[in-house]
DNA sequence: CCGGCACTGTCAACCGATTGCCTCGCTGCC
DNA sequence: GGCAGCGAGGCAATCGGTTGACAGTGCCGG
């Protein structure tokens, strides 16, 4: 039906808006004012503060008063309203989950590990997105802080200063990403990345390549100095090839420049990278793994999928985004003593590697 | 570290909580509350119905009190409590978005393209899962509605009387489904599907199947009666192959129905379902596309990169979800006359189809 | 018979922002 | 000189729920 009859609605409401209720003036198309306490206090003769207490503090009312309290409340639909209770009591019962870039496939699982959580809890999840830009990300936690019992952060640009500002107002925990001072919630990459560079020793590879991601990022260097220390350590010799962005497109536009590093195994910064420079290769007739070994990082929804399949390290990202939550949730109920559980990383062995070139 | 230091710190807090201002043991964990209104027009020597009007109605207030005010709130870091407007005016600035299934990468275009829309907007988003169940479903809506302003659900499991029955609360806009009465966007499978038609045609596929989706999922069925509906037109043999789950082992566990309905081609519910199809084709050593071609639908992350590359239907589930926030805000607006953009969809011809075998 | 206590329920203040209505003072015009 | 008109700002009610203080009732033991 075209809007002919949709205007015929909106003079109907208006004509209901004559009435000499003021209140009428809210119920916009025809939607009627959610029940409150007021209402059901009056349908059962008591006062509203004892509905409150029926409703929220079992036991401290009559059973029989609770009982009429609960079937009137049932009967008219009533709902508390979450910002009345706020207001006074200043806990939302939301919470913020600001992710940078809702196109990244990293944050899939983490967003439905601390969603998965914090409905568990009772929490209603609050989501945004930074868009990879740390004013953006500021500006965001900022705007978001009143309406919240506290923010997590997953993979923050921020630097420490502004994550200490913005911890000053209401708890904040950063995933993927260590803060001093401020609770985080980190996987351990380096066992991930050790077994790596020992499955590549054990296929013969001497020579590596760590295809960087953004040198902004911590994770990036964290990896790469773990991975530095361990092949050094190991004999291996290894160069850092210089990241572009950390987008399949960002993988792909350095394949020549690993190819002539003489390589014969890459270690990519994430799988997104990785699968751009898969498709690459197949794209310029480089065989993976015969000519060149390629391993990922985070094992992401497709590294699995795409032929040759990916090896790569999981960091059980779901894992991550409960524990975050979990942590954050402990923060915003003042209890003490949360200690995040260790996320250790683990090797994948896909088809993406195999024995060095001889 | 256990309780001990736990109680330790609470009787510190207790020593605090002993000074005479009861508005501390607000103050947990040495956070600081958050400035007011009152505290801003303290400041300024104001009531604070005049910082209200100063920093909402521009002009209502003399220019040069205005501006102390702002100084003043800007120095106080005065922000605005939503909770606090949002219980007089009835407005939260916050609607919710309901997917069914997190870990279904159809949602993320949506999900994206919702966000978008709504931040532009000036709106939050809340965000939940309803974990393909109808009374979780029904049950989170009900729980958020008080807390937003509108809430948009994708892909609602929910029959029409009860989709009707929020809608009289709240706002509610349903995407990939059409509702009745309800507004709701829906791109146009038609034309897609239609393309895949003749493209199989044209590829000298005589004899196709359609693997089946959930047989309650409006989607599945629609798609089923153009497929059927154009493929007679046009005198091909079609068959429905019947459901398993709508992820990619429910594709997997259909080949050997596939392949013993003598079909030679096979358009699938989704992509997921056909990404797990072309697995098990592998696995098994059955050809694709030389054997058996294969149509998906959505073209989710991940279709490109499988091999053979999936061929399949791009539903611009991205213009879907924001094309519904759209419609959403302007019912949340009372705005008349949002007419949702049309969204074709289109054909993308890779890997995964070839001529019929002969 | 009375003090004390447990049990139920009410009163009223409060959270922070918004807004209709009012007041005060000044200007300008008849 | 008187009064309308206007600009600037204050007062107080209001949204819905929570909670400390308190009142009334009934019951008990001493």
């Amino acid at each position: 039906m075209p809007y002919g009859l949709g205007n015929g609605h909106a003079v109907t409401v208006r004509i209901q808006m004559s009435d000499d209720n003021p209140a009428a003036v809210h119920r916009i198309g025809n939607r009627k004012p959610a029940a409150t306490i007021y209402d059901v206090a009056e349908v059962v003769g008591v006062s509203p503060s004892t509905v409150s207490r029926a409703l929220n503090k079992p036991g401290r009312i009559n059973a029989k008063t609770e009982e009429r309290i609960r079937h009137a409340a049932e009967a008219l639909g009533y709902r508390l309203n979450p910002m009345a209770r706020a207001l006074l009591t200043g806990k939302t019962a939301m919470v913020a989950l600001l992710v940078s870039d809702i196109t990244n496939p990293v944050f899939y699982d983490i967003v439905r590990g601390a969603e998965n959580v914090a409905t568990e809890a009772g929490y209603t999840l609050v989501f945004a997105e930074s868009h990879q830009r740390s004013d953006i990300e500021f500006a965001t936690v900022e705007r978001l802080q009143p309406s919240v019992d506290g923010v997590l952060v997953v993979a923050s640009l921020l630097d420490e200063d502004q994550i200490a500002q913005l911890s000053e107002t209401k708890p904040i925990v950063i995933a993927l990403r260590p803060v001093e001072g401020i609770p985080h919630v980190v996987p351990n990459s380096e066992t991930g990345l050790v077994q790596a560079v020992d499955h590549l020793q054990e296929l013969g590879h001497r020579s590596i390549g760590y295809l960087s991601g953004p040198t902004t990022f911590w994770a990036n260097r964290h990896r790469w100095n773990i991975l530095f220390e361990h092949a050094v350590a190991k004999g291996m010799s290894i160069v850092e090839i210089p990241p572009d962005d950390p987008v399949p497109n960002g993988g792909a536009t350095r394949l020549r420049r690993i190819l002539a590093s003489g390589v014969t195994a890459v270690v990519v910064y994430n799988d997104l990278m990785a699968i751009g420079l898969i498709s690459e290769c197949k794209r310029e007739g480089v065989d993976v793994p015969g000519r060149l070994s390629i391993v990922g990082f985070d094992d992401v929804y497709g590294a699995n999928l795409i032929s040759p399949s990916l090896t790569t390290i999981d960091s059980s990202l779901g894992k991550v985004g409960g524990a975050a939550m979990w942590c954050l949730l402990a923060e915003v109920d003042g209890t003490t003593g949360y200690e995040p559980p260790e996320l250790p990383t683990r090797l994948i062995v896909r088809e993406s590697t195999a024995s060095a070139p001889s």
